[in-house]
DNA sequence: AAAAAGATGAGGGCGGTT
DNA sequence: AACCGCCCTCATCTTTTT
C-alpha cells in the first residue's frame, strides 16, 4: 500500500484516494532537510521515468556499486521498476554475498522459484552471523552495509540514510540512526500517541489479582454490554506501529515507563489479534500488570498486513529488523505476478493470511468474467474481481488468471523457512490453516531482537500455544541460542512441524513438548526450572478463534471456549514470575 | 475416513460529510 | 456529534469429492 510510493519518482500513479495521510506520515518527503542525490527526481513526466540505463548509471557511478551486483539487480527486475526497488536489491545481493553462510532466499525475487536447501543452516553460530554481535568491530563493513540496508527498508532516502551513518559514526546503532534522522525531520512534536501508564496506585499485587481473578471472570460474563460504555479510550495509533517500525519514521517512542510489577524476570511477549471485540484488550492489559498493549501492523515487516497486538516487558530501545529484509511488496515478494499485473489492479500489499484460500470454482468465474474484453474490463466486471482478490488475497498468474497464495508462499510472507510446514503427514489444508494462526516472524523478531545482547549465551524459552514455533523461528533467526525449550502446543501437527524444525536446524538445546496448556501447573514448572534454573522468556498467543472477525459463529469475545485460555497464560506466567522472584531472593 | 470446496455476515475502525 | 459508506477480519459448519 505504501512502500512502493516512496519513490517520488514513480510517475504515474497519483494516489486517489485511502492512503494519503500514511503516506504523507510514512515517507521523509525528499524535499526535507536533506539534499536529493542527483537532480532527477521529480522529473516525473508521463512514460519512462526511470529507465534502466539511468538507473544503472546512477547505482554504479553515483553509489559506487559493483557493476555486476547492479547488472544482476536489474535483470531481476524489469526496466521501469522504480529506481528504489532495484536499489534495495542491489543493497541485499551486497549483504547476501558478504555474508559468509547462507541467507534466506534472498530479498526479492526467486523465492518463490527455488527452493534454498542450505536455508535451514545453523544460525546460532555465533561467528557466522555478524549480526548477532553487533557490538563486534571486525567487521564493520558489513555492518555498515547493513545499516544502510535497514535504514532503506525503512524508507528512508540513500542521502538520509549515508548521511546519518555518516555523522553518527561506524558505531552507531539502528534506533541511534533513526533516531538522528528522526530527529532532524523534527518540526512535529504530535508523535506522542503513546503515553505511558500513569504510575499512580494500582493493585499491587498479583496475590490479590489471582483472587480478582474468578471474580473478574464472574463480572465480565455479566456486564457484558454494560462494559462498552466504559469510558476507557480505544488507543490506536493510527497507522498501527506500535513503538515504531522499521517503515515508520516519525514516531519512533525509544522510552517507556513500564508499571514495576510488570518488569520481568521473567520477560514476557504477548500476542493477540489487534481488532478484538471491545473491551478485550483492556481487560488482557489488567491481567498483565497494566502494560499497554503495543498495536502493529506487519504490513510494514513484509508484504502481507496483520494487524496485531503485543503485549510485552521488553526493552523498546536498540531494537533491530532480522536480516535478510524481507520484500515489502507483493510485487518483489512473488515477482512471477508481475507480468500479468493489470494496472487496475492496484494493490502493493497483500491483506491478512487467514487460514482458509479461494476454490477453484472461484478463481474460474474470475476468469470467465474477464475474457473477451480487448482492454481493460469494464468498471462493475473490475470491481467484482478486484473485491474477490482483496477477500481472497488472490494474485495474478496468467492472463485473466488469478490464484490463491501457495503454501511455500504463505511460509515465505510470514518469515518462515520453505517447506517449513511441508510434509511429516500434514495436508495442504492443514497447512493453511497453521500458518494462519501464526506469527509474522519479522514482526515478533524486532521485538525480540533487544534480547540478543540481554542474553548473549542464550535463553531458557517457555513457548505457551506455539504453533508451528513462530517465536522459536524468529529467535533462532535472530541468531538467540536456545538453550532450554519447553513448547506447548495441543496440535500433533504442529508439534511434528517444531519438532522437525528443531532437529533440521541443528539445535544443540533441549526441545521439550506438552501438549496441554491447561496441565501445566506449578509442579511441572518447579521441575523444569529447577532442572534448568528458569525461564528469561514466556511468550504466546493465545487463541484468536473467538475474537477474530472472521468468526461468523462464535465471536464470543475472551470468554469463548477457545480464546478463554488467555487466562492460562496470565495464570502461568504469573506462577513462573512468582518462583524466578522467589529465586531471586534466595540468592541474595 | 480424510481432504477440499461451498455457504455463511456481523462488528468495528476510519474518513468523509452533514 | 451523528451519520453514512467503505473497508477489512489468525473462522466455522456443512456438503461434496477424493
Amino acid at each position: 500500500m505504501d512502500d512502493n510510493a516512496s519513490n517520488d519518482e514513480s510517475c504515474n500513479i497519483d494516489w486517489d484516494t485511502d492512503d494519503e495521510r500514511e503516506i504523507e506520515n510514512l515517507v521523509p518527503s525528499s524535499s526535507s532537510i536533506f539534499p536529493v542525490p542527483n537532480g532527477d527526481v521529480n522529473a516525473g513526466s508521463g512514460e519512462g521515468c526511470s529507465s534502466a540505463v539511468s538507473t544503472k548509471v546512477r547505482l554504479i557511478y553515483d553509489m559506487k556499486f559493483p557493476e555486476d551486483l547492479v547488472l544482476k539487480a536489474i535483470e531481476q527486475h524489469g526496466e521501469e521498476d522504480p529506481f528504489e526497488s532495484i536499489l534495495n536489491t542491489v543493497l541485499s545481493l551486497q549483504a547476501i554475498q558478504s555474508s559468509p553462510e547462507q541467507q534466506q532466499c534472498g530479498n526479492s525475487g526467486r523465492c518463490s522459484s527455488g527452493y534454498d536447501d542450505d536455508f535451514l543452516d545453523d544460525l546460532s553460530d555465533s561467528d557466522s552471523w555478524c549480526g548477532s554481535n553487533m557490538a563486534n568491530t571486525t567487521c564493520t563493513s558489513k555492518v555498515e552495509d547493513k545499516r544502510l540496508l535497514a535504514l532503506m527498508n525503512m524508507d528512508f532516502s540513500v542521502a538520509e540514510a549515508s548521511i546519518a551513518i555518516d555523522r553518527c559514526g561506524p558505531e552507531a546503532s539502528i534506533a541511534e540512526l533513526t533516531d538522528f534522522i528522526t530527529a532532524a525531520q523534527m518540526a512535529k512534536a504530535d508523535e506522542v500517541f503513546f503515553k505511558d501508564p500513569p504510575d499512580e496506585s494500582k493493585s499491587k499485587h498479583s496475590e490479590k489479582k489471582r483472587k480478582l481473578y474468578e471474580l473478574e471472570m464472574l463480572k465480565k460474563r455479566k456486564n457484558g454490554a454494560h462494559l462498552a460504555e466504559d469510558k476507557e479510550t480505544i488507543r490506536f495509533p493510527k497507522p498501527m506501529v506500535g513503538f515504531g517500525a522499521p517503515t515508520e519514521v516519525g514516531s519512533l517512542v525509544l522510552h517507556r515507563n513500564l508499571p514495576e510489577e510488570a518488569t520481568g524476570p521473567p520477560y514476557f511477549y504477548y500476542e493477540n489479534v489487534a481488532l478484538a471485540p471491545k473491551g478485550v484488550w483492556d481487560t488482557i492489559s489488567s491481567f498483565l500488570y497494566d502494560v499497554q498493549p503495543e498495536f502493529v501492523d506487519s504490513k510494514f515487516f513484509s508484504a502481507a498486513a496483520r494487524k496485531r497486538g503485543y503485549v510485552h516487558n521488553l526493552p523498546i530501545d536498540k531494537r533491530s529488523p532480522l536480516l535478510p529484509l524481507p520484500p515489502k511488496t507483493i510485487h518483489d515478494a512473488l515477482p512471477m505476478t508481475r507480468r500479468w499485473w493489470p494496472s487496475w489492479d492496484t494493490r502493493t500489499k497483500l491483506n491478512c493470511l487467514q487460514t482458509c484460500i479461494a476454490s477453484a470454482t472461484l478463481t474460474n468465474r474470475i476468469r470467465k468474467a474477464l475474457e473477451g474484453y480487448e482492454n481493460d474490463p469494464p468498471m462493475n466486471v473490475q470491481k467484482f474481481v478486484i473485491d474477490e482478490c482483496k477477500k481472497w488475497n488472490l494474485v495474478w498468474v496468467g492472463r485473466n488468471k488469478v490464484a490463491p497464495l501457495e503454501c511455500d508462499e504463505v511460509e515465505m510472507l510470514l518469515g518462515f523457512p520453505k517447506n517449513h510446514t511441508r510434509g511429516g503427514g500434514i495436508s495442504r489444508t492443514d497447512r493453511y490453516k497453521s500458518l494462519g494462526n501464526s506469527f509474522q516472524v519479522d514482526t515478533v523478531a524486532y521485538h525480540l531482537s533487544v534480547l540478543r545482547d540481554i542474553f548473549p549465551g542464550g535463553i531458557n524459552l517457555l513457548s505457551l500455544f506455539s504453533g508451528i514455533g513462530g517465536a522459536e523461528v524468529a529467535l533462532h533467526r535472530l541468531g538467540i541460542r536456545l538453550k532450554n525449550v519447553v513448547s506447548v502446543e495441543i496440535s500433533e501437527a504442529n508439534q511434528n512441524v517444531v519438532r522437525s524444525w528443531w532437529e533440521q536446524t541443528n539445535q544443540k538445546g533441549n526441545l521439550i513438548h506438552i501438549a496441554d496448556v491447561q496441565k501445566l501447573n506449578g509442579d511441572k514448572l518447579e521441575e523444569f526450572m529447577a532442572s534448568f534454573g528458569g525461564f528469561d522468556l514466556v511468550v504466546g498467543g493465545s487463541p484468536c478463534n473467538n475474537l477474530a472477525g472472521s468468526n461468523r459463529h462464535h465471536r464470543d469475545g475472551l470468554e469463548g471456549e477457545h480464546s478463554s485460555l488467555f487466562y492460562d497464560y496470565f495464570r502461568i506466567l504469573d506462577l513462573v514470575k512468582g518462583m524466578m522472584r522467589g529465586q531471586q531472593q534466595s540468592r541474595v
